[in-house]
DNA sequence: TTAAATAATTGAACCGTTTTAAAAAATCTA
DNA sequence: TAGATTTTTTAAAACGGTTCAATTATTTAA
């Protein structure tokens, strides 16, 4: 079950192999008949070209870069792909995009994929898996290939653009604080992200700085999917008497701020006047809902911008660079589903 | 400025390009001083070994498909790839998606990228131009490159899976005129997306199987980008005199339909009860936006998938097989946004 | 100390195209 | 119809790695 090759057609149509790679690629140096036969042939033993082939002889000059994130649907990652791609494209660099669903292995056969290629470097939204990702990340160092990374992971030297998440809650809690809310809650994401973990860590600062204190109660895991984060913030308020219910939540990101409130509404709890809520990420979204998110804007796009720089700069140079830790600062955006209290 | 190679690593490192190989390999056939030598070599030369040259000799085994879509932010193609990705992993294949952002240049800049890279098919989501995208697509039948369309394209026959817009846009419009409604619009799309012709199609034949009748200024021109929507739709209320007013509205999709609430809003028109408003494409947050969008469902994830499939099928076969032409059927999602009028 | 066993390295063949100078075929010219 | 042109085709080299059988170096055992 051997590959048809470029071969196997000239063999079959009586010509030499320069003849059918001229059909191939169109050149008029072909007599129409010949051309034809060729191509009839072509067809019978349904014969594709093989890319890489071609690629090795003439350059791979082709600029290309990849990403691989984690999901499509949330616009998080989709809004870094962007970004990205408008740094990139002006360089003249296309990008692709691939997901690694979180999940580890599939990260692993995507950078392959990727740098077996010759995608010239790629940015990765790292999957936190310990031990077996570092040695991973470390042998894309070996080969030299070129990668940015959007999230810092232990035991590892490399480019990185990330987002200060510690900085960014413990913004947001100080404004809650300052607007005179005395029960705040932080309803957390996915345990394994890393997101998650510097958020709480975040969350939990920021009492330290304040007369308020922070207890672990504070913390309620809800996750970030639509669906898991309306049923467990129904629950949670379920669990809880009228008197504990909090008067501001934290959320881990836009799209389980916007469970949250529509959980909210089903509670017939009103959102400012009963609960803030102040989101994370600032997704297109949280600007257009009726009661506008007040949220902490990521720069998303500039994240995406920054990393491709600092990719194509690799990439390009001659030498290898110093290696480049980022650390991009968010604001505090207010809207419409906080409220200040009375003092 | 010849590129660096494993020879000029060998050549410097006094060893044999065999030797160097296994380094970069990582087989333990290497004693531990070459070894460390040629890495030294090989971060002295900036070696970075051509992932096209390796894979000639063992492979391309690789199973990979590509996805051209023409956007990331808006959900309706990222939820297309996601369907492609849902199939093409179960069967063994990465998918990698890139964005022509509707030009034509990267559409095709793309799509010989893929199949130079021996991505072994691709899914595209044409970028209507005419002549020279024919002319592309041609070429890649050419090579026997397999590929699927998302929307048709005339004057070539390939493999394509596609909605019936004509047939989704007539329904909506029935079921208002059955509901009561005698004033109704349709705000369009971009004009040179195939959806916004076929869907301004389907909103003119509804009306000859009615009692109303069509008249080509009920058809406005608002475009699907969220801030031009917004400011179009207040724009065409701001000419009309209110008796003129529209009782429903039918939107090219749902950001659309999500801006024109928005307008609507800061007219102080309520929706349901002043104007129904009918969304497309069925994104995630249409469902949970505090007026429920009533929406026509495109079965974005199916459509992913099959068109993932007849791929994976082309890929696999021996033979060049019958072209395949699926046109999937969407489904009108009553929610709240719409009201029945009092007969 | 030497033979046997093992570890490390080499070098040639190979992967499937494109490229090109040279050869062959076809066409034109006188 | 021979020679000069022009068109078409061929064959071998090239691209940059990997592989593997053969060779050489090193270690172990007797």
């Amino acid at each position: 079950m051997k590959r048809v090759t470029i071969e196997d057609v000239a063999l079959k149509a009586s010509v030499s192999k320069g003849t059918v790679s001229a059909v191939i690629n169109a050149k008029n140096t072909v007599k129409p008949e010949t051309r034809e036969n060729i191509l009839q042939v072509m067809r019978e033993l349904n014969f594709r070209p093989k890319g890489v082939a071609r690629n090795l002889k003439n350059g791979g000059l082709d600029k290309s870069i990849g990403i691989i994130i984690k999901d499509f649907i949330y616009p998080f990652y989709t809004q870094i792909a962007a970004g990205v791609k408008e740094y990139a494209n002006n360089k003249g660099y296309s990008v692709i995009v691939s997901s690694s669903e979180d999940e580890h292995e599939r990260e692993i056969s995507l950078s392959n994929l990727f740098s077996s290629k010759d995608i010239k470097g790629t940015i990765i939204a790292p999957v936190i898996e310990g031990r077996s990702e570092i040695e991973h990340l470390f042998k894309l160092k070996m080969i030299n290939y070129p990668f940015v990374l959007l999230e810092d992971v232990k035991g590892i030297q490399a480019n990185a653009v990330v987002i200060n998440n510690v900085r960014a809650i413990k913004e947001a809690v100080k404004y809650l604080i300052n607007s005179g809310h005395k029960k705040i809650v932080h309803f957390a994401g996915p345990t394994k992200s890393s997101h998650t973990q510097e958020r709480i860590e975040g969350f939990r600062h920021a009492f330290s700085e304040s007369t308020l204190v922070f207890h672990k109660d504070m913390v309620i895991p809800i996750g970030s999917h639509y669906d898991e984060g309306f049923k467990n913030t129904i629950e949670y308020f379920k669990k809880l008497k009228k008197n504990d219910y909090p008067s501001a939540v934290v959320c881990f990101n836009d799209q389980q701020a916007l469970a949250v409130m529509m959980a909210l509404k089903e509670l017939k709890l009103r959102v400012p006047e009963d609960i803030s809520i102040i989101g994370n990420d600032d997704i297109f979204y949280a600007r257009i809902y009726p009661i506008p998110l007040t949220t902490i804007r990521a720069p998303l796009n500039e994240i995406g911008k920054k990393a491709a720089e600092i990719l194509i700069k690799n990439i390009e140079a001659r030498e290898s660079l110093p290696i480049e830790h980022i650390v991009l600062d968010t604001e505090l955006i207010i809207r419409g589903s906080t409220k200040v209290l009375e003092a």
